[in-house]
DNA sequence: ATCATTAGTATATTTTAGTAAACTATTGTA
DNA sequence: TACAATAGTTTACTAAAATATACTAATGAT
């Protein structure tokens, strides 16, 4: 039932990072086990954030943790950290081409999420 | 700069299950907050399945979560559940039409994983 | 001299999610 | 009579993830 054709091709098996993947889609899945890393990119395919100010939008969160997550998506070759030679300090996160090319899957989220907002949601404080 | 126009429309804030939302795609966040929904959601694109089914594609998972996230499926309207009056039981899941909505998102998320793993991936095992 | 600012790090604690293992109901089969 | 099979539930436990809180470095402004 499962196979090549009816679950996202696979071209064989996929080895990455150690790990073994049967369906390319998997390789998505464990990048995205939390909410946080697609967030931040949802965030960023709209431009450059700093830090804090990806801290406030994410907010209840933690320095550890957006410090952590960010880490992850730059080792994962998905967003890119540049430093300014500043006081107080600049950091500025961008999505790598990589991480753009995320931009379809973040388009369709918002598509089907404005459906569904659209059945269930009730929308208020129209302006 | 995060507004209407940059990170998906919200048409205002939208209320849905007690919570308030700003933007649409925040739903989804929610939604899909962890690994395993989506992929349940991914495997079923393909078809109905069998609880014992699914544990199989999810190992290692335990009866207690798959059940806990097919329930939670089940509630947001993703997924339909139907018993058949048999012994041993048979209980099979199905995408529910809001779920077959996802299927853009799911295609997107191949897609993107198949780019992803032939840049970075060593594929292994050509059959 | 002290404060404010940014982008974090460090430590300890709490919460949450998931696991492991055993159990249930039902009926047909060996 | 006991077992097999499926779709779960229940209880107790563990590991992972996030939190809260405090701290640092560097420099310009008050």
């Amino acid at each position: 039932m499962i196979n090549k054709e009816t679950i996202g091709y696979s071209f064989g098996m996929i080895k990455l990072n150690g790990n073994t993947y049967q369906y390319s889609a998997e390789i998505f899945f464990e990048m995205f086990d939390d909410r946080l890393k697609l967030m931040i990119i949802w965030y960023l395919s709209n431009g450059s954030m700093r830090f804090k100010e990806l801290s406030k939008y994410l907010q209840p969160i933690t320095n550890k943790t957006l410090s952590a997550k960010l880490k992850q998506l730059e080792e994962l070759h998905l967003i890119e950290r540049e430093v300014f030679a500043e006081v107080p300090p600049r950091v500025e996160y961008t999505l790598s081409p990589h991480g753009q090319q995320l931009k379809p899957v973040i388009d369709e989220v918002i598509a089907w999420s404005q459906h569904y907002a659209k059945t269930f949601g009730q929308t208020i404080n129209e302006e």
